[in-house]
RNA sequence: GGCCCCAUCGUCUAGCGGUUAGGACAUCGGCCUCUCACGCCGGUAACCGGGGUUCGAGUCCCCGUGGGGUCGCCA
């Protein structure tokens, strides 16, 4: 297997669509296990849209998910810079070459004129521009004296096809009289996403380039740039688009798209690119997969051809397995930031156990750091329904009695609770049924929780007991209202 | 409209001429059980339509239909 180089090359213009992260996931994965290079180049051309802020929200995200770039912002390289507006002599230097091989032209149309003649082609019946080709055949001699600004355009044939052998589509070829002299160089000097995406990845010696579905159309002109320089195009692969739950386009209205709102969500960067990766792509019947096990098993020939529909519930699903699997110190520290307001952690031991009980119960790093909360409480809060339907007065006297029961244990660890428990039961003539909710509520303040003697062990013989006659205080004081 | 791409359960998908069309999420039953989860067992559920090719098509070809992408000095 021979070394890749691959990029993922985002444009700094917001947040990291998580359509993005796939892409990025795809290039990063191929990168690994060919033990070869991952680039991250910033697509910066856009001057109107792109911001400095965008470039760190990425940045973060990458390094949140743990997609580390061999070479790019930050590490550098052998073939920086790696944010496109600093190479603008690069691009010029290629576009000259061009002009002077005869398969680019300068065009000296202003932008008022091409709108005239938008208008034009508009009434006239079309609404889809195309470029007159006012300049196509000028050479040097026609160039304007007086420095006035010009693009410069591909000469693109006007016969035959452009194709290649898509690594996820197959064979695809496009007639050259569908394309256009599209502008290679803005009269800024600024290149356009065609050229500056074309050059830099000949000049960082891109061996294969995926990206999106949305894409293709702009394979046919970058190849021809490739061709108009003597250079062999790349392998290339085109990843289907992800559409949003309601089948339409994913955007921020029918789902979250930015990655930084899972990581608020507290879900794991792993189960992230997990989902992710499934998506699209298989590896006969798994679903769970290990960062390790992505790298070693990815392949383009099982990446589908078709649109995937996301799905949250499976995204959960996905997200929960891994949650399952991190152990409870490397959980507590994960949780750490997701802890509530309030909450006094006295022991790390106990964090770790008490994040033991709900392991199974939570979904994201949010819902640990709610549910181990009430372990961590001087003052328990309660849920109202709870204590109004399992703190009547008929449980107080058993849940005095229970408290005094278990206050007489010498051990307090759960399997010597529960068979005190089942002692006790067993003398009163009573099933765990009938006090479990009770306790339940008085030691948790919920109707819904770990087991009984897991939480009572966490909790620890002080806390408990003191909060089981409380409990009992309570249900107690229902009766006199 | 031109060009390009796509089409298996509700969703993600396996399938690469011969399968009772498999798995997962979701959903519906059941088991486990101190609640909620986890786990386990089981059910419902799919090859867009029409023509070919072939002894035999979900798999190959064509047409239709339906989705999607794109036609900028955006990326």
């Amino acid at each position: 297997m021979t070394a890749e180089r691959v990029r993922f090359a985002p444009s700094p213009t917001g947040y990291l669509h998580i359509g993005g992260v796939r892409t990025a996931l795809y290039n990063w994965l191929w990168a690994r296990q060919t033990k070869g290079t991952f680039i991250l180049r910033i697509e910066d051309t856009d001057t109107e849209r792109s911001t400095a802020e965008s470039t760190q929200v990425i940045l973060d995200a990458m390094k949140w998910l743990d997609l580390d770039w061999d070479e790019g912002p930050g590490v550098g390289g052998p073939n920086g810079p790696y944010f496109q507006t600093e190479r603008v002599e690069i691009y010029k230097e290629f576009a000259d070459r061009m002009i002077e091989r005869g398969t680019a032209y300068r065009c000296y149309a202003t932008k008022e004129e091409l709108d005239a003649e938008r208008e034009r082609q508009t009434k006239a019946g079309n609404p889809f521009f195309r470029y007159p080709g006012t300049w196509r055949d000028k050479g040097p001699k026609d160039w304007p004296t007086d420095g006035r600004p010009y693009v410069v355009r591909l000469k693109s044939p006007k016969s035959g096809s452009t194709g290649w052998v898509d690594l996820v589509k197959g064979r695809i070829d496009v007639p050259n009289e569908q394309q256009q002299d599209v502008v290679l160089i803005r009269s800024n000097g600024i290149p356009l996403y065609n050229f500056g995406a074309a050059i830099d990845d000949i000049t960082m010696g891109v061996t294969l380039v995926a990206r999106g579905d949305d894409h293709v159309v702009n394979t046919p002109v970058q190849i021809l740039i490739y061709e108009a320089l003597g250079k062999t195009p790349p392998k290339l692969a085109h990843l289907p688009m992800i559409n949003g739950p309601d089948g339409k386009k994913l955007s921020k209205r029918n789902a979250a798209v930015s990655v930084a709102e899972y990581r608020d969500m507290g879900f794991l960067p792993d189960a992230v690119l997990n989902y992710l990766a499934r998506l699209g792509w298989s590896h006969g019947d798994q679903e769970i997969f290990t960062r390790g096990e992505m790298i070693q098993h990815f392949d383009w020939s099982h990446v589908g051809r078709t649109a995937a529909q996301y799905d949250l519930k499976k995204f959960q699903f996905v997200q929960s397995s891994h949650l399952r699997a991190v152990d409870e110190a490397k959980l507590a520290e994960l949780a750490r930031p997701y802890l509530k307001a309030g909450a006094t952690i006295d022991s790390e031991a106990r964090l770790h156990a008490a994040i033991g009980t709900v392991k199974t119960r939570a979904t994201t790093l949010l819902d640990v750091g709610e549910m181990v909360d009430f372990y961590f409480r001087d003052t328990l809060s309660f849920d109202e329904k709870a204590v109004a339907k399992f703190l009547v007065p008929a449980a107080a006297s058993l849940l005095g009695d229970f408290r005094a029961h278990l206050a007489a244990q010498p051990a307090f660890d759960r399997a010597s609770l529960e068979a005190a428990t089942t002692a006790w039961l067993t003398e009163r003539g009573l099933q765990i049924k009938d006090v479990a909710q009770a306790a339940r509520v008085s030691l948790t303040g919920k109707s819904q929780s770990p087991g009984l003697y897991e939480v009572l062990e966490v909790l620890g013989r002080e806390r408990a007991l003191a909060r089981l006659e409380a409990g009992a205080h309570k249900a107690s004081q229902a009766a006199s209202t």
